[in-house]
DNA sequence: TGGGGTACCCACCTCGAGGTGGGTACCCTG
DNA sequence: CAGGGTACCCACCTCGAGGTGGGTACCCCA
């Protein structure tokens, strides 16, 4: 019993409940579970998560940008080279999520 | 650092993706809060939970208990008397999920 | 007798998440 | 000099999540 009444857990703000749901998107977890294990760069990120489509691999990289979950370094050479990675927010991100995802695995399996 | 590729995480499954996207919808997480905290009525639910329609609120009801999170006991009386509680399972839900929603709103608030 | 409460079901509709397919500017390699 | 790779942007379209509003069968209370 966890009573998370009582500490004041309010899904009904629109700002928690946007965050919340950024993370747990089906290509927010995969880029967050490819970006905890190492840095990788945009067309790595591709190949990495089959079946993405590139408008949504960009969609939720730049969304988790703006949530300061991942960090976005840009090369200034030519061709372009643009490496993404994980800031300290989105580890910690992962630290909850995946206990979560690992139980979920475990649930369907049973 | 995590490394939970380590941990065989394969969130490519559906039936996994599907449980998830369950526990972590907007009205999902909701009612299991909600249900965490006591055994509630099916009217009592509507109330509590503000905003909600009843369409959304019985197809909630209804995936979490076929996901097993979610007991409904129906009192064969007239007027019906149903109640719903928290299995188990949606206890250890909550435990994984309260986490996850907690830091989401620590983290919107700074 | 009619108005409200219980716990739903069903048809319809909207709107936005997400997919598809094109274009871009630049470079290197064969 | 044509083809492929990099890291995107943009317009279009589909489809399903979620909302709205109706109906149901039964009861109690005024």
């Amino acid at each position: 019993m966890s009573h998370v009444r009582d500490l004041q857990i309010d899904t009904g703000c629109p700002d928690t409940r946007a965050l919340v749901e950024h993370v747990t998107s089906k290509w927010g977890v995969l880029v967050l579970l490819a970006l905890d294990h190492r840095t990788l760069r945009w067309s790595e990120l591709k190949r990495e998560i089959a079946g993405v489509s590139e408008k949504m691999l960009i969609q939720t990289l730049q969304t988790l940008e703006a949530d300061r979950l991942v960090r976005r370094d840009a090369l200034p050479v030519v061709p372009p080279h643009v490496e993404y990675s994980l800031t300290d927010d989105g580890h910690r991100a992962v630290e909850l999520l995946a206990p979560l995802v690992q139980w979920a695995q475990h649930q369907v399996r049973s």
